[in-house]
DNA sequence: TTGCTCATGTAACACGTTACATGATTGT
DNA sequence: ACAATCATGTAACGTGTTACATGAGCAA
């Protein structure tokens, strides 16, 4: 359900076929809701179904042809129907292995534990970067698609400003946490190794 | 999978019901591992099948029969490779629909907005006090645990408090991101209402 | 010549959610 | 009287992952 709203919300914005959709989840959505490229064709032709989408084939002579999808005047209905209805009760399910492992870490050395949580703050800061390149292709995007009005197109730059910066705190917040733990494992004296 | 090694590594410390290992998941695990009582159940029948854990029935009088898991040998095994094979590529997939209701925003009015993250301020507040119940609970359960040595009871704690930890620092970050979001909302000019 | 990107999809399987069924005890 | 807690489970459905199949163009 919500992974076809997500979809939606984006074909609101331009015509999109599956793969370059994903590309765009990849580069934006992906921060708070990832998704499969198999899972983006399943639900493609569910929403078509549901007469959502319509979708057309451009054919290509150099690439192998494209099933762009665009969004019916039912799609943006439900679509904002959707998110006017904003719920007392969200999704959030969490699956952090790394937190499960860390959790149950005890059995683990005292070097292993050091390591992951390096590992841990390398990933976060190679995120850091991934974030801002990201940001380019969304401006890019955003200069292709003609927004009814320039306050509307200020209203979503600010919204994916919002949500950016969640990202960036959150990022940051977790670094220092694992260099506090690493620092905690230094300062203990519990392993002998 | 990962559910399944989640369940073993809290059956390493003592025997249980599906029912109360729910409870204890809902105090600990479920900060970054959510699991729904069905699926306890499902994956306790499946690690019985795989000889990694046993069950009992324990009769009661006044209440409805327990069937109570114990780890077996080879089910410690099982765990302890698990944990020791820390993989490179783990498992974090994403699901926030508060955060992609919000980046899909920019339809939404500005009161409607605003209360949504005076909401998420709320719930996140509550967490907070959740959090110290929990350690009541998990202290409590602590005890009842014989481990081997206290050097291992105290390793135990470190890594649990590394992960409460990660947990009492997200949320903070969270209260102040969602703070920050209010103001900009404030400051900013685009809605007229 | 090996592997990546573009491009679409199917099929099988694994995992997660929701609803249903049962029923005694305890607290408000 | 009503709701919550304790306690176990099944069944149906919805969602997510992984592997497979196909094939051209391009860069190292």
């Amino acid at each position: 359900m919500v992974l076809q709203y997500a979809i939606l919300g984006i074909l609101t914005g331009y015509p999109l076929n599956g793969y370059y959709l994903k590309k765009i989840f990849d580069g934006s959505v992906n921060y708070f809701w990832t998704a499969s490229l198999s899972q983006i064709y399943r639900e493609l032709v569910a929403l078509e179904k549901k007469g959502y989408v319509i979708s057309s084939i451009q054919e290509q002579d150099d690439r192998p042809d494209k099933r762009i999808y665009t969004i019916t005047e039912a799609g943006r209905r439900a679509f904002q129907e959707w998110l006017i209805n904003f719920p007392e009760v969200l999704v959030t399910p969490k699956r952090d292995e790394f937190s499960l492992r860390i959790f149950f870490g005890s059995k683990l050395g005292k070097a292993e534990l050091k390591k992951q949580f390096e590992r841990f703050i390398e990933e976060r800061e190679n995120f850091t970067k991934t974030m801002s390149e990201n940001k380019k292709m969304l401006t890019e995007l955003a200069r292709k698609k003609k927004s009814p009005t320039s306050t509307s197109a200020a209203k979503e730059e600010l919204c994916m400003y919002l949500i950016a910066k969640r990202a960036q705190m959150t990022n940051q917040v977790l670094i220092q946490w694992a260099e506090e733990c690493i620092e905690e494992l230094d300062d203990s004296d519990l392993w002998k190794e």
